[in-house]
DNA sequence: CAGGAAAAAATTTGATCATATTGTGATGAT
DNA sequence: ATCATCACAATATGATCAAATTTTTTCCTG
């Protein structure tokens, strides 16, 4: 009779202790982040209370946090979508994204370790497999963790929320470009920033940075100009 | 029996139809941006549901909404707060509001009809009596208005969302500084910025913006340094 | 009689609330 | 000082109400 006890929301048993609508959060956020959710996708609220197996309210406080934090969209009715990025969008993007990060891997620059170079170095040789292997769903979250874990040693929450945000909003769009081109045409300049680390340059570190999210920001701008 | 019906929530009836968790929210934020709440107070729901006089689910989605923005920080502790900024973070605040502003004012200045630069020019003069008249919430809300109507003639959403999430964060610490050494001290770079407007000069535009932001920001920054 | 537009019913989804449950900090006894 | 207990506030649930979309029905026109 009690049968309805379940209120397991993360499945694999990773942070019991947390409240429901923290974990909703970042389930919901991870899909979108790592795009297993399409541009344009409707977003229902009972529709995640029985995918993820989690209450009402717990799950609206999770929407309510993705629509301020702009990887969801309000669509004045009452439906809740995943953002479709207009070319528009994508321009101001770049600019906000090379301001943002080129600054927060500048700083980032004369904290970092030889072992954190090293950590880093290891990160990008597991995302040139997944390269290697059209592994997209592993390209995402890599090239993710290697930007997540250079900007943390910035030690800027501030800048580092703003940039998080950007990433939460270009995600989805990104998961297409992926999914349409492979990810052989994704060279990126981490090899570049790697270099400049170790040379403690941190002009160099910043402005390879720049030319990593141009180069990835471009392609973005053109898939998205001729659909 | 049933006079549990009254659930009006913004007294004033401007816009009734909207739901009551965004009315809540645009309520408490307001609060926060013009700085009606000051740094480091606690936030409870059950007294937003009684000061608002609305339920407890529309209190909690507007909650979780600016925790999301940074206007509200969670304590871990199921607690929340208003922030309180360090200058760490103020310095954080300076680079990023320059760096997306002055590109907002830039994009703007093309857009601007005549007509545009004299409401703006009007909204100055406003903004320079409540100075005159030492009224803080009138200079706090009018300084927002200034930039807010110029930003919105950029066109360019996502760069918008970013500095309104900016002025948010702050605005509780820069009504603590008004308030402590009065108007007076907040000279404004605005004739400037007018002037380069009416010039469509907009790399003016953008370095007046640059140097009314650092004028007012550095103010704040010097005032957390020695508390 | 067929086709299509408008109206109305039905279904789906969102919003809100009252209430039960759980976790946190505080108080007081040992 | 440490630990158990208590009170209060936050979290979560399911029920209920309201809005919007979709489907069905109806009626008019060609």
């Amino acid at each position: 009779m009690d049968l309805i006890k379940n209120k397991a929301v993360g499945s694999s048993g990773s942070g019991q202790k947390r409240p429901a609508h923290e974990q909703v959060y970042h389930s919901l956020r991870s899909q979108i982040m790592y795009g297993e959710l399409v541009p344009g996708q409707p977003v229902t609220i009972q529709g995640l209370t029985d995918s993820l197996n989690a209450g009402m309210t717990p799950v609206r406080e999770a929407i309510r946090r993705l629509i301020s934090d702009g990887a969801l969209v309000f669509q004045g009715n009452r439906r809740v979508s995943v953002p479709m990025l207009s070319s528009r969008d994508v321009k101001q993007m770049i600019y906000a994204r090379i301001s943002i990060e080129s600054e927060l891997s500048r700083q980032a620059t004369a904290n970092l370790t030889p072992a954190d170079v090293d950590h880093l170095e290891r990160i990008d040789q597991q995302l040139d497999q997944t390269i290697a292997d059209g592994d997209v769903s592993g390209y995402l979250r890599l090239n993710h963790l290697f930007h997540e874990t250079l900007y943390a040693h910035a030690d800027a929450p501030i800048l580092n929320d703003l940039a998080e945000r950007l990433w939460l909003r270009f995600g989805p769009s990104l998961r297409v470009v992926c999914g349409r081109f492979g990810t052989q045409s994704l060279p990126d300049r981490h090899k570049d920033i790697i270099r400049a680390l170790r040379d403690r340059n941190a002009d160099l570190v910043a402005k390879a940075t720049a030319q990593d999210i141009e180069q990835g920001m471009e392609l973005m701008a053109d898939s998205l100009a001729n659909v």
